[in-house]
DNA sequence: AGTATGAATGAACAAACATTCATTTAATGA
DNA sequence: TCATTAAATGAATGTTTGTTCATTCATACT
């Protein structure tokens, strides 16, 4: 007589191995948690930017970023509708999360000065730790892409135009409390912005180079020729 | 009696139809060329910045850049081993072009003077014309991956120092000759640099927002309050 | 306890991709 | 004129990728 032994596999076990039991630890498979859709997101979204981050845009994979999150590859398909659509999703949300903080400062109805409003701004543009770096890398590789993609265009001129403004408001207040003469705002706050990105660029790609604490010395440098009065 | 017309397909002829001859062009096929290699090589590399400028890196196949190039598809393998090669030697050429540019200004053995060197330098960074252009959407691009890359980053960074090296050497003798006190070469080249990406980013982001004539006032007015004595 | 709901899963699929290579053919020299 | 050489071609190949969807199962409600 033949015996047959059918293994069958059931999903959310261990499948059972043909070796002794061993005290070696299965790969123990995760148990299944329903969450709420924004949670979903958020955390699709945070391994987005890890990913981006570590392996650049052209190499993130909706495996990769599943896997990353810790979820199954089905997910962000359901949660975004498509790959196209977490990714212009994440850059909103680095891009929203950068803007809020920067009209933290600069949107506030009571400011203790306008010196140490600069000194905030400055702190917020070139002091973050890890997260503020990784944010960088997402927007620098979406700069990238901009060109050939319009609503990545859409999207960073947009938060750009937004912080442009804003820091031209700032500008022209230390003119007129400072009584500088031959300042333009619009210009000078077109240069510091561009000087922010260009040192964020160096930053990222050279960091052999360029260290946050040098590249902070370099834009206090600007500040500090524009409006000495309000800079230490 | 039945009559058959076979029509044979003679390559590197118009395949000929059915229709009665008309006016109409027909997709004439191109006639095989045989090219020296360098030749290829070079056709390969400006067919590769045009697509990366117009549709992006990740957007960048073998497909869209041999079409570009009109040639067949297999010819870039032949040439360049393999797509990543022909990524990174494109690279390398759009790098290589730009450090001899400003090598030809800042490694001048007889410069007319240094506020001219400074002129050129302003002129050469900001006021070139479509191609410069798309060399910066293409050195944009790899920077946006470069923190993935290894070999992209090599190749920027090595690219960078240079410049830095050169332009710190070009604002050591501009501040011996000005006599300018309290002024640090190192700390304004980093910052005159990393001002020039990030006009350049602007430009190529929100060229809405910023055209060159502004970029290079801005640059210019760095460059002013740096060293008055030598900008008009 | 039993049932209904829809979030989560991952195998399967189709499209897109870089790469290969047998074949073609322009160019060269005998 | 013919033979030889290697550049050029593009159909074919195998891999990778985003997307789909039948199935599973955690959760909440009755």
């Amino acid at each position: 007589m033949l015996e047959f032994t059918v293994i069958v596999p059931i999903p959310g076990l261990p499948v059972p191995t043909s070796q002794t039991p061993t005290t070696i630890e299965q790969p123990e498979k995760k148990r299944r948690q329903v969450r709420p859709r924004s949670e979903r997101r958020q955390q699709l979204i945070d391994a987005t930017i890890r990913c981006i981050a570590a392996h650049g845009l052209s190499a993130t994979t909706m495996q990769l970023v599943t896997r990353e999150a810790g979820l199954s590859l089905g997910i962000a398909n359901l949660h975004f509708r498509s790959k196209e659509n977490l990714l212009t999703e994440t850059l909103r949300h680095v891009t929203r999360e950068y803007n809020e903080g920067l009209l933290g400062i600069l949107a506030n109805d009571s400011p203790p000065s306008l010196a140490a409003t600069l000194e905030q701004l400055l702190d917020f543009q070139l002091s973050r730790g890890v997260t503020q770096r990784q944010k960088m890398a997402v927007w620098f590789a979406y700069y990238g892409e901009a060109g050939a993609r319009p609503v990545y265009q859409t999207i960073c001129s947009a938060s750009d135009r937004l912080a442009a403004r804003k820091t031209e408001a700032l500008f022209e207040a230390i003119i007129s409390d400072g009584q500088y003469r031959d300042r333009d705002a619009r210009q000078l706050a077109t240069g510091y912005l561009a000087l922010i990105d260009g040192l964020w660029l160096s930053l990222l790609v050279a960091p052999r180079d360029l260290n946050k604490a040098r590249a902070k010395a370099v834009a206090r440098a600007y500040l500090q020729q524009a409006f000495p009065k309000h800079i230490a």
